[in-house]
DNA sequence: AAGACGACCAACCGCCGAAAT
DNA sequence: TATTTCGGCGGTTGGTCGTCT
């Protein structure tokens, strides 16, 4: 398997680069008469000459309705430091907790944003990490406890169901029935938000990000710390 | 005014795993 | 069961734009 075959680059002709709105139209035709996925197909079917990844791409990127354009929120923001720790790289999955925003958003963004700050940390340092994490956790559960304000003009903004990365949204809500509202979690969105900007300050001048080891796939060990701030969802 | 620089974003590349044959 | 095909993911690159000097 030399990983190009099943896009056909290695044929001649395939256009490459920005994308102009004429291939906008046909890429969008075609996913209205045909749907998502078969993009191998497209240009057989569009007349497109862009080969099926870039099609792919293209779409879950930038055509997909329901895409939110635009800076992300404080309330996103803090989401994706928080599951970034909890997860690592895993971009896909930190996107699905947010609506309308693509792993390729959130690459960049903490790209932009984070990487700068210093390196991630290395395994040694995990555990103080997550130390200080829980930590913040607690009082992010305990400040939301206290909180019976919510902003109703925001809950849409961020409809989110944790769950570790082979689960999904529907099985979770199927094996564990505890999920909690957007309502509810628009509040730990809000608290966690505040407290992470503090968190991020003091990680990054203590110099946490001396080597991070994010290799949180085995096992999920900070299941835990989910638990605490989302609930049993898993 | 213009060059340097950084932030931001779109797109490509290579790899991997699942599905199909 | 082995091979092929496809979809998806994460890393990286390159272009554009705004700001600073």
């Amino acid at each position: 398997m030399d990983g190009m075959m099943g896009w056909r680059v290695a044929e001649e002709g395939w256009r490459k680069g920005p994308w102009t709105p004429a291939e906008d139209k046909l890429l969008m035709d075609y996913v209205a008469l045909h749907g998502e996925g078969r993009w191998s197909s497209v240009a057989g079917c569009s007349g497109l000459r862009r080969n099926g990844k870039s099609c792919r791409l293209r779409w879950v990127n930038y055509l997909r309705p329901g895409l939110k354009k635009g800076q992300l929120s404080p309330q996103e923001e803090g989401i994706i430091i928080e599951l970034h720790a909890l997860w690592g790289n895993k971009w896909s999955t930190i996107a699905r907790y947010l609506p309308g925003r693509t792993d390729n958003e959130i690459k960049n963004y903490w790209r932009t944003h984070f990487k700068k700050k210093g390196k991630p940390l290395q395994n040694a340092d995990n555990k103080k990490y997550e130390a200080q994490f829980s930590y913040h956790q607690d009082r992010n559960i305990q400040e939301t406890m206290n909180t019976t304000t919510s902003s109703e003009s925001e809950v849409h903004d961020v409809g989110m169901i944790i769950e570790p990365p082979q689960a999904g949204p529907h099985e979770t809500t199927a094996l564990t029935g505890q999920v909690a509202t957007c309502g509810q979690q628009q509040q730990n969105s809000c608290v966690m938000a505040q407290d992470v900007a503090k968190w991020w300050d003091n990680v990054s001048e203590d110099s946490l990000w001396s080597g991070f080891g994010w290799n949180l796939d085995h096992d999920h060990p900070n299941q835990a710390v989910m638990e605490q701030s989302f609930g049993p969802c898993f």
